[in-house]
DNA sequence: TGACGATCTTAACCTGAGTTAAGAATATAG
DNA sequence: CTATATTCTTAACTCAGGTTAAGATCGTCA
């Protein structure tokens, strides 16, 4: 399957996304590729670009004004959406980084263009309201996480549900986007040796 | 003012609904009063209504299935939208109770009204995509809050930036709102006099 | 007003995460 | 295959929040 290919069978997957749909937006499509450590969008950089992940990870990450530390928030991976959805959305300065953490290829769309095809086809309309909820439920689990588990749960769940980031990504980025310290995430892993 | 006015006059700040896209939706809102302790939607139960909050305050809280204790999620108040987003939007079994804290007058509208709505006018879709904004600015927030405060400075953040809240909520739920117990917040009042 | 229930604070002790620094294990490149 | 950098673990100590139970304070209403 071509790139393209691959963009228009998830998009018809996750929104319904026809072939005449496709159609309409396939020029607005353009490609881009990331080394390790490149940024897809900054801290304080208005986020342009809805982008669809051909292949590779992202984090996207908060940096601490006082203790200067990174706090990862999302991890994003092949066949998902990247994007710093509410600098996107209101299209205001972002307050993170989102960085590629491995050699990637990412579809990416204009907001305007992305605005127009909302305005000329329900199909896309219904695309928009998906991708807020898709944002919606990212950042509720987020909060739920935080406010409803232990350090420990949070580890592993994240085993459970995201073994493709847990084992793609270094420790020291899993503890981060835990909420911990790096010596913590050792002592709950050794906790946990015979359970 | 009566209450449909305060409605219009809410809705036309919130989404730019004018006198003519109200006049659609009119015939569909009803009127509902809490006393303290009833409940807007239960856990389990499928949030079929999106509300507009005349007077009064909610909560929504979750159980923990293994200390059975009660957290705090959000509290809605006077002139916002009071609804379990995620079960209305998808329509499925909601994991929260939303409980009036008060005595409390609703003006309310079914999710089928509000889809007919939708497809209707321009305005109400408008409407559908800002609540759909607005649910994740609350989560994302709830998030970062977690995320990248102590619980001291969530306190202070709160006192801040909702002293409506602070001021019409018992203290314990409050801590449990900033994911702590009681006498941590106790200690934290504490700690900061003189500060 | 005084008695009750609700709310808030305090104390004592426990536990898990933070911090710092050192060292072990693992990758990667030359 | 060794040297080097990266990643991971460990140790020792500190500290904030959890837990439990008691007591203080506040509100309210008979």
């Amino acid at each position: 399957m071509t790139e393209t290919q691959i963009l228009n069978y998830a998009l018809n997957q996750f929104a319904g996304i026809d072939a005449d749909a496709f159609e309409l937006s396939s020029s607005y499509w353009q490609r881009k590729t990331y080394g390790k450590g490149e940024f897809y969008n900054e801290y304080k950089n208005v986020c342009k670009y809805l982008g669809f992940i051909i292949d590779g990870v992202f984090r996207t990450y908060y940096i601490d004004d006082v203790s200067a530390e990174e706090k990862n928030v999302f991890f994003f991976s092949k066949n998902q959406v990247v994007v710093a959805y509410k600098s996107f959305v209101t299209q205001t300065p972002c307050s993170y980084y989102t960085e590629s953490m491995t050699e990637s290829t990412v579809l990416y769309i204009h907001v305007n263009h992305l605005n127009e095809l909302y305005a000329k086809s329900h199909h896309w309309e219904r695309f928009g309201r998906l991708v807020a909820e898709t944002a919606f439920n990212l950042a509720m689990n987020r909060a739920e996480e935080f406010m409803f588990r232990t350090p420990e749960q949070r580890y592993l769940e994240l085993i459970q549900n995201h073994p493709d980031i847990f084992n793609n990504v270094p420790l020291y980025h899993i503890a981060s986007y835990l909420g911990i310290q790096a010596p913590s995430l050792s002592r709950i892993r050794k906790r946990m040796v015979g359970k």
